[in-house]
DNA sequence: TCGAATTTGTGCGTATGTATC
DNA sequence: GGATACATACGCACAAATTCG
């Protein structure tokens, strides 16, 4: 297989990047060093940079350069399996331990089920559902998106209803679901990546495209009782899962 | 902000493909179309199926067009709190529960021990480790890569100094430490993303650049006895982690 | 303070090769 | 074989930001 010129300066610059032979904040040889360095147009050097750059390695700055990637202060958030145990909400314990403030805004509206989310809550297409929308925010800041479904089935005219209203507003799907007689036993949590849409990228002040980890949560019982897709941009967090081994 | 105009092309094709309005397989306008619908030159449409393309949404067959990203059928890695108590490996386990035969290959070595493992395995950088690569084959095709670093102190001179050798061969992690009297208790394991490394690429099958989530596993007792780092392609795998909720 | 040089970001038009239909 | 479409590459142009004397 013959790499294409500018698979070839990107593969090198890659390289020596991951290597750490160029350090997060140095700075790359410009578009026009490359291009003659590697005996190609302009264009082809501009491509090899555009790649790296859609593989957030590295980031271009206007009249400046082409500099490696300095990684954020990562931040961490904590999957473990007693999550739940800790007081209010995993978000906010995570935060704080982390000398953040955690905070959210949310807002929830009925809908119907989609496909996907029908058959996560095992229930059909179309049935109601409480859908709310929550942005996370560190130190006033969105850092993390989350859109949960709940069948109205279950919590439909209960004090439990809106996840953000009434006397147990904010304080988890266990206790809430717990409040009406609900019993949930375990966490699902199915873990992809993507590049984050328009949407995403505006809301959490990314760049569209960059890479993001889903996690498709959902909470069982004798049912599924919940489920909800938490979108966490990678370099800004790290999840952290605690499994412990059986003896 | 003014969108540049390959942007706004690739951020329409983009939400039409993850909304569903463009399936799996189907083909997105050509070139030509795309400049002529958008009142640009053929090399901006261009640069907006490249971007697609990058983020692995869309693939391009040469005088056949550009199509929306097929899914390979998804398989599954379970990561639960009673993963060890199966028996044999993990991922056998996985893969038979998915009518695939599941192996691996390994080599083994002695290495120093770079400043993240010495880091992660609490000792000092430069102390001897036993480096293991593994490359786990589903149907006999790569599916996953993985190194993985114990501490020498620990196993040197005993019966599972060699991860595949021996008694122990393919035991998995606890059970080996347990034989020579080492305490496991809990597995931690950090998971991230990135764009694939060309060697990664290379030995998986994938496009270089493609995603991956990179899991850090360090397996933990009364200090870390085993770490490791964990390559799965996202478009093949999605890894799902079962968490029990406290009472 | 000003201005020139540099550098990235975007965009245009063209050419050649190759795979598909 | 011819038309179509993608992949790569070249060279050029200009705006905007930055750098530096």
């Amino acid at each position: 297989m013959v790499q294409p010129a500018y698979q070839r300066i990107a593969d090198e610059l890659r390289e020596r990047i991951v290597s750490g032979e160029l350090e997060p904040g140095a700075r790359l040889p410009s578009r026009a060093a490359l291009a003659a360095e590697y005996r190609v147009a302009d264009s082809v050097a501009l491509q090899a940079l555009r790649l790296l750059a859609s593989e957030g390695l590295v980031v271009g700055r206007s009249g400046s350069g082409t500099y490696v990637r300095e990684k954020p202060e990562l931040r961490r958030l904590t999957r473990s399996w007693y999550r739940e145990s800790r007081d209010g909400s995993p978000f906010r314990a995570d935060m704080a331990a982390q000398r953040k403030s955690g905070g959210w805004r949310a807002a929830s509206e009925t809908a119907e089920a989609p496909p996907a989310i029908a058959e996560r809550l095992a229930i059909a297409q179309g049935d109601a559902v409480m859908r709310t929308r929550y942005t996370f925010l560190a130190d006033d800041e969105p850092v993390m998106l989350s859109t949960s479904w709940e069948p109205l089935a279950l919590t439909g005219g209960t004090d439990v209803m809106l996840p953000e209203d009434g006397p147990y507003a904010g304080r988890g799907v266990t206790e809430r679901m717990r409040a009406i007689g609900v019993n949930v036993d375990v966490a699902t949590e199915v873990v992809t990546a993507r590049a984050a849409l328009t949407a995403e990228a505006t809301e959490l002040g990314i760049p569209t495209g960059a890479l993001v980890i889903v996690i498709q949560r959902t909470y069982t019982g004798d049912r599924p009782v919940e489920t909800a897709d938490i979108i966490v941009p990678v370099d800004r967090y790290e999840l952290a899962y605690v499994i412990p081994v059986e003896p």
